[in-house]
DNA sequence: TATGAACCTTCCAGCAACTGGAAGGTCAAG
DNA sequence: CTTGACCTTCCAGTTGCTGGAAGGTTCATA
């Protein structure tokens, strides 16, 4: 498929796929034309991107999630404890967006109409000190 | 404080606190020798921006987020959606985290020593295809 | 068969969000 | 009163896109 195509399904501009290309994340096949041609694993990958990118992944940490799914010695200890790095990363990223998320509902919840000049929700978020 | 301690604190560079001011994201007091001096509300603040940015929000969303704190009219129609609005977008990082984390975690236990050239796993991955 | 819209290509410039380094001022300890 | 660890501003570089120009391809329609 074409990269309008690919970027229909993988919620990424074209731009930004063509970037991809260009630091060696992923690499289409070229058609006579010289039009990329996209296979559904490229699209897979690129919806990865797109979600990883979205999560506060940097490109260099998507690139080694992306490795994670290709390397075919899966089963070395590098590969695992990068692994098992990640799923610790990803663990505090979903507690803090837990967090966030209970302290924006608390929030709406008990500060409306409330319009004292310091919420003590600014307070409670302090309490989450410690990382 | 001084920066250097507000850095600490709150897990971002001075390089970055210093940018955040630039930006208008902070307004620390300046001592009478010129250095800047955070409260113990900036660096709640500094640390609300290290945790939202690290999650995938942009700059200008941090700075909606940080309003829907600091906005004494928090009753308006206007900040309960955009709170509504913010929360959406937590639940679907939480869920498509949740995803990843589960994806990452299949291949940790069900492919180790697996060396077929297509790990299911991208096949699997090609299901979540709806966003 | 031609012409125009809607694709695609490369290349280059600009923006967002930092990041590093130079050049120099401040402060506390010895 | 100097030394080292702070702090300041300013400017340049990096990352990760993003927009636009200039031009080639494809395909439906006149």
């Amino acid at each position: 498929m074409n990269i309008g195509e690919a970027a229909e399904r993988s919620g990424l501009p074209s731009k930004t796929i063509r970037y991809y290309e260009e630091i060696g994340l992923i690499r289409p096949d070229r058609g006579g034309n010289g039009y990329r041609d996209y296979a559904d694993a490229d699209v897979h990958k690129l919806r990865f991107l797109q979600r990883s990118r979205g999560l506060g992944f940097s490109v260099e940490e998507c690139r080694q999630l992306l490795a994670l799914y290709e390397d075919k010695s899966r089963a070395s200890a590098d590969v695992k404890n990068l692994t098992q790095t990640k799923l610790m990363e990803i663990d505090r990223k979903i507690r803090e967006l837990t967090e966030l998320r209970r302290t924006l509902e608390h929030l709406v919840h008990a500060c409306h109409g409330d319009d004292r000049p310091d919420c003590p929700i600014l307070e409670e978020l302090s309490d989450h000190r410690a990382s």
